[in-house]
DNA sequence: CAACCTTAGTGTAATTATAACACTATGTCA
DNA sequence: TGACATAGTGTTATAATTACACTAAGGTTG
C-alpha cells in the first residue's frame, strides 16, 4: 500500500554507534549487510523511520531486530542531512550512541542482517555510507562526554572494581590515569556504593566491588554538582 | 504533482532558535503564523526540508525568507520526533540554535511569515507546537556551551569593548563576572586583537575596541587549547 | 569651571584544585 | 615459600581560581 503526499519528503533512518568494552579496547558494534547498496560490506546497525515512533524508538527496535541488543543506554549524537549520504536517494538519519556492557549483553546476529560483530575501535573495516564519519563524531562525543558526566558505568558490569572503572576511562580518554588520583575523585563524587563482596576468579588479590547509585547520582546533578575527572 | 513512496514517511521540518542580545537582556526571534495550525500564534521560524537540500541550509533558507536574517552563526541542536509534537500529522524536526548581533543584523517581516519579533528570554508568549522545549533545550546549551567556547562574538558587532563581551557572559550565565578576572582570562586565550579605535557617543571614559581573530582561534583549536571560562 | 558621575583599567594575596609520586598488603600460582 | 600481580593508601609541589579596591579618563551639570 503505498503511501502520497504533495511534496517529495527525504526517507528518514535512525542508525547506532554502539560501544562496548572487554578487557583489552573499546569496541564498536557492526552489522553485515545483507542487500545493496553497500551489499557484504559492514556498517552501523539501523533502519528506517516508522510514522507513530519516536526515532529513539526506532533506533531501539533496529538495534533490537539486528542485533539483539536491548535495554542499552542510549543518547541521540547528531542527525546527517547531507542530500548524496545515500546513493539511492535523499535519506537523512539520526544517529545515536550506545554503551553496552559485553559481559551482561551477548550479541546475536538476527533476522534483518546478515552478521554482527564487535571491531577494535581502531581497527574497524570500511563502512557502508558515511558511517565512519558517524563513528567519527559518536567516538568524539564519548571522549568530551565521559570528562563531565559519569556515564563509564554503562559498559561495566552491575559492580565491579575501581580498576575497570579506571580502565573504562583509560582506553576512552586513551591515555593514562594515575591510581590515587582516579579513586580520590570518583569516590569523592559519592555515587559510587561500596558492596560487601570482592571479586572473584582472579589470579591476584581480590578487589571490593562497586556499584553506581543511580539515587545518588540524580540527586546530586539536581544540585548541581559537578562531576568532571 | 504528487509523490509517492512504498512506506509512509514522516514529514521533516527544520527548525531555528535565533538568540540576540540588545543593551538590556538576551533575546529571542519568534515568528506570528500566518496558518493553522495555530493560527496566530507565536513560533520559532522554520519549515519544510526538501530533498536535495541538507537540513542546515533548509535552516538558513528559512531563516532568511522568514525573517530576513542571513549569514549567521548556525549550529545544530537536537532532533525532536516525539510523533505528537504536531496535531497534524508526525512531523520530525530538526533544530538549530543561532546567535546574531542585533545592530548590524536588521529583522524584517518577510513574506511567509505574517510578523517576526525578539522577546526576551525571560518572558516569551505561549509557543506552537512544543517550541516552548525546543527553546529551552536551546537555552541550557547555549548557557553549556558558551562555559567552553568562546562564541559569544556571535551577538556582538565585530569590534566590542571588554565590558560588552563581560555583558554578553553575564546575560547568557545569569550572574556577575568579576571584571578583573574576566579580562585576565579572555585576554590570556589570545584570541582578541586589540585595535586602534576607542568607543564613541559614550557619556563617559570610553573603552579600547576589541575584534575576535578567528584565526589565531582556529590554530589553538587545533593545539587543543581549553576555552574555559 | 568645578564638582560629580560613570566606566576604564590595573595587581595581589588567599584559597582551592590538580598533578606527581612509592610503598605495604593480600592473594594466586608455580 | 618465593615470585608475581594487583589492592589500597597520603603528602607535597604546582597551578588555577577567587575575592577584592583604587586611580584614571572623559562627559555632564549647576
Amino acid at each position: 500500500m503505498p503511501y502520497t503526499y504533495i511534496y517529495a519528503r527525504p526517507a528518514l533512518t535512525a542508525d547506532c554507534v554502539v560501544f562496548g568494552l572487554d578487557d583489552e579496547d573499546l569496541k564498536i558494534l557492526l552489522i553485515q549487510r545483507g542487500q545493496e547498496p553497500f551489499k557484504e560490506q559492514w556498517a552501523l546497525p539501523g533502519g528506517f523511520a516508522t510514522v507513530g515512533e519516536a526515532l529513539e524508538d526506532t533506533a531501539r527496535r533496529e538495534l533490537s531486530e539486528e542485533t539483539g541488543l536491548t535495554n542499552v543506554f542510549l543518547e541521540q549524537l547528531y542527525t546527517f542531512s547531507n542530500p548524496e549520504r545515500d546513493p539511492r536517494e535523499h535519506v537523512v538519519t539520526v544517529a545515536y550512541y550506545a554503551l553496552v556492557n559485553l559481559s551482561e549483553h551477548k550479541v546475536q546476529a538476527a533476522t534483518d542482517a546478515s552478521n554482527a560483530a564487535w571491531f577494535c575501535i581502531d581497527d574497524v573495516p570500511p563502512l557502508a555510507f558515511d558511517h565512519a564519519e558517524i563513528l567519527k563524531t559518536a567516538h568524539a562525543r564519548l571522549r568530551g562526554k565521559i570528562r563531565y558526566q559519569p556515564i563509564g558505568f554503562e559498559l561495566l558490569p552491575s559492580t565491579f572494581p575501581l580498576r575497570m572503572l579506571q580502565g573504562v576511562y583509560e582506553k576512552i580518554l586513551d591515555r593514562p590515569v594515575d591510581k590515587r588520583n582516579f579513586r580520590k575523585k570518583i569516590l569523592g563524587m559519592g555515587i559510587l556504593e561500596e558492596r560487601d563482596e570482592i571479586e572473584t576468579d582472579v589470579s591476584h588479590r581480590a578487589a571490593r566491588l562497586y556499584r553506581f547509585n543511580k539515587k545518588k547520582y540524580d540527586q546530586k546533578v539536581k544540585q548541581g554538582f559537578n562531576f568532571e575527572i
